[in-house]
DNA sequence: AAGATCTATCTTTTT
DNA sequence: GATAGATCTT
């Protein structure tokens, strides 16, 4: 692989130069939109490893996201085909590499894992949680809210604060529930940063280089992973943006990219060229930014943005779909154009309209291999196989209503905690370490089908068998690939295809074989998902007051979605049209145009308010009825079906509970202390008189409570030592107690 | 048990 | 700024 010089960075401009060559200790630099980091990061690489002599297994190249990640080695890659991935071990997210050194060079068992452990699903350690609360029966407040707390109140429990916030048992949770983590050998996603920046300190684990993108996306332990890996002949150098912070809600702040360069004592460099819009979207741009000096141009004049009064959503969306059908004909891409949104809802009336009219989209909401229920059982049944230890996982493969056999939780209990009675898929799972690694060669996706027997366990009488069936042996044979690519036998192979899922998502259409970054429509997605993106032409559609901006309490809140704007402006190469509602049909939001339209200088717009004429309109408002119904129809579906989950999840509690009463003799049955009145003697009830519910008829009573019905509220039932209610008729008064 | 009071969530979504 | 949900108070 001898080569001189790889002189890329020559065609660079002096600022993405001198960002290339920069050799500081530490360099941060402020990366404008469109300013080609990504081009930077990769001549930088480039240069060090072919200028310099720094192999690229010396380096870490971080990413926050995935997406970033693919991106750079796809480009290295394409630069370098010889790459071997041994080489590139190092590049990754934050969280990957992480999981990586815990695996490959870290310690492990000083933390008290060891080196084969799996990682969780982030809702895995809530449940797991919740499962402690119950059997230590520990007091712990606003349990819907426990992800949160967990989070939140870590910091506090470290720096060894007296007590959590609401005075529970906050507290003793941790502890218990990292001695749980740790005996089911598994970690969260904050446990892979957290206990590997422990032991990168303990260890001096320092490499040549880190260079790490996206920097103003990080949060806190993300600095601190950094900061540990940072010995003293390491060079840093990271890439970001502080005017491009939108998930502040997330972790990250605006002031992390200066707390970095204030951390490292970095050398700040910008990239303040913009390649990408024309001059009159860079100019309104400027205006929304918050950070640094001003974006430069390189392209002269351009197309003023068009700002255009829509009447409501439903004729917007008729409008755009005219639109983009026009320009169709005249022979632009159907790619090239995006419609961006602040929410997720907006989208739907937008596909509705695109599908009757057959004009292609790509939409931001990918479904992922989990939303599949008999997928996401597969999965659950493959992480316990490969980890035993798993008991929470293995109680919920077995507690499945659906698939599998149908177990009482008291043989689950049983089967799990003390090995007494058989269950057929129980004993597959155990045995799949040894069945696997008595394979001579790997076992075909509709071998481990039949092995774990789940032609029956995935329910054959059940609607949808045929489907569910031919996703799970898709999803099997994706299984198989990887192992295959991977060179891993199955139970290896298995293990690090499941961490990998977790770590990198599982795309449901990727899996089905459908061709992956290939877009071929309009792009219709939120502006948090338009973020790395351009397009010729963008839409930005719904710029009232109340949507861009979405109201918010605060000025912190207030500058993001500032930032939210100029994100989505700068998407443009172009053209971009700016549109707002007379009618914005959603709840808050009025017709007022957006502020920020006021914060263009007019020159730069084509803004002319035609007054439409509404009898058209209206014709199409009627129109739009139909299809807002349909829309109103399919929440409203959603909505029951969540609450009929959550019924179903009460019930099932409520029959463990009924079962442990059923158990345990001791406990007395409640009802035959209730003295309940006979209906036949109703005629002769007394009445009863409540301050707010008026006169009610008694009912019932019993130690503490009286239960009174009252026309129009129904039963209520009160505490007597309280006297809220008063009886009326004197006859029965020395029955009932004070 | 009911009423008062407190709190977070509306929205965005990644590892 | 309204509302749902949990907790506190009585």
């Amino acid at each position: 692989m001898e080569r001189t010089g790889n002189k890329d960075w020559e065609k660079l401009n002096t600022y993405q130069q001198e960002a290339v060559l920069d050799e500081s200790p530490a360099c941060v630099v402020n990366a404008n939109v469109g300013s080609g980091k990504t081009t930077v990061l990769i001549a930088k690489i480039l240069y060090l490893h072919w200028e310099k002599k720094v192999p690229l297994e010396d380096m870490l190249v971080l990413t926050f996201t995935n997406k970033a990640a693919r991106e750079i080695t796809d480009r290295l890659r394409a630069r370098e085909p010889e790459l071997f991935p041994e080489q590139i071990r190092g590049f990754g997210t934050f969280h990957s590499v992480a999981m990586r050194l815990l695996k490959e060079k870290l310690s492990i068992e000083k933390a008290g894992w060891t080196r084969d452990f799996s990682v969780m699903e982030p809702e895995e350690e809530t449940d797991l949680a919740l499962r402690i609360i119950k059997e230590e029966k520990l007091n712990i407040k606003y349990k819907n809210r426990l992800k949160k707390r967990l989070e939140q109140e870590y910091q506090g429990y470290l720096e060894g604060k007296e007590t959590s916030r609401y005075r529970d048992d906050l507290f003793r949770l941790y502890p218990l529930l990292q001695k749980e983590k740790q005996r089911e050998n598994k970690m969260s996603f904050s446990d892979l940063l957290l206990v590997s920046t422990e032991l990168i300190k303990e260890e001096k684990y320092f490499p040549a280089w880190i260079i790490a993108d996206e920097i103003q996306d990080s949060d806190n332990l993300q600095l601190e992973f950094l900061a540990a890996l940072k010995g003293e002949d390491t060079r840093i150098f990271a890439v970001g943006d502080p005017n491009q912070v939108i998930y502040s809600w997330r972790g990250s702040s605006d002031s992390t990219f200066f707390a970095l360069k204030r951390q490292f004592g970095a050398r700040e460099l910008s990239l303040p060229v913009n390649y990408r819009s024309n001059a009159s979207i860079l100019e309104a741009a400027n205006r929304f930014r918050q950070f640094g000096t001003r974006i430069q141009g390189t392209r002269e004049g351009g197309k003023a943005i068009k700002v255009k009064r829509q009447y409501d959503p439903f004729t917007e969306a008729e409008y755009l779909a005219e639109q983009i059908e026009s320009l169709h004909k005249s022979g632009e891409r159907y790619e090239d154009t995006a419609i961006l949104y602040r929410l997720q809802r907006q989208g739907e009336i937008l596909c509705k309209v695109f599908d009757k009219r057959g004009i292609p989209y790509e939409i931001s909401m990918k479904q992922t291999v989990k939303e599949v229920p008999a997928l996401n059982w597969l999965i659950k049944v493959l992480r316990f196989s490969v980890n035993p230890r798993d008991k929470q996982t293995g109680e919920e493969v077995l507690q499945n209503p659906d698939f599998g056999e149908k177990l009482t939780r008291k043989k689950i209990r049983e089967l799990l905690e003390e090995g007494k009675g058989t269950n057929f898929l129980y004993e597959k799972m155990k045995r799949f370490q040894d069945w696997s690694r008595g394979q001579t060669e790997l076992p075909k996706s509709r071998t481990i089908f039949a092995y774990f027997g789940l032609g029956q366990a995935l329910g054959p009488a059940l609607a949808g068998f045929e489907e569910r069936e031919a996703q799970v042996l898709k999803f099997l044979e994706w299984l198989e690939n990887y192992c295959e690519e991977k060179r891993l036998p199955l139970w290896e192979g298995t293990k690090a295809f499941l961490d990998d899922a977790v770590l990198y998502g599982m795309d449901l259409q990727e899996m089905m074989g459908e061709e992956e970054n290939s877009r071929k429509g309009v792009g219709l997605m939120t502006l948090h998902a338009s973020k790395g993106l351009e397009f010729r032409r963008v839409y930005l559609i719904g710029m009232n007051q109340g949507l861009i901006p979405l109201r918010c309490k605060d000025l912190e809140q207030e500058e993001e979605e500032r930032r939210l704007f100029f994100v989505g402006m700068t998407r443009a190469k172009d053209e971009l049209e700016l549109s707002y509602y007379v009618n914005p049909r959603e709840p808050g939001v009025s017709g007022e145009w957006s502020r920020y339209l006021l914060g263009i200088p007019p020159k730069l717009l084509d803004w002319k308010e035609d007054s439409r004429k509404e009898k058209g309109e209206e014709k199409l408002h009627s129109l739009g009825r139909e299809v807002r119904e349909q829309i109103r129809a399919k929440r409203e579906g959603e909505r029951e079906a969540e609450i009929r989950k959550k019924e179903q999840e009460e019930r099932t509690e409520k029959e463990e509970a009924a079962e442990n009463v059923k158990e345990n003799t001791a406990v007395r049955d409640m009802e035959t202390e209730k003295e309940t009145l006979e209906p036949g003697k109703s005629a002769a009830l007394p009445s009863v008189r409540h301050r707010k519910y008026g006169e009610g008829i008694f009912i019932s009573q019993n130690d503490l409570t009286v239960e009174v019905e009252f026309p129009g509220y129904g039963r209520k039932q009160f505490l007597k030592a309280l006297g809220e209610v008063e009886f009326l008729s004197d006859t029965t008064e020395e029955n009932h107690g004070g």
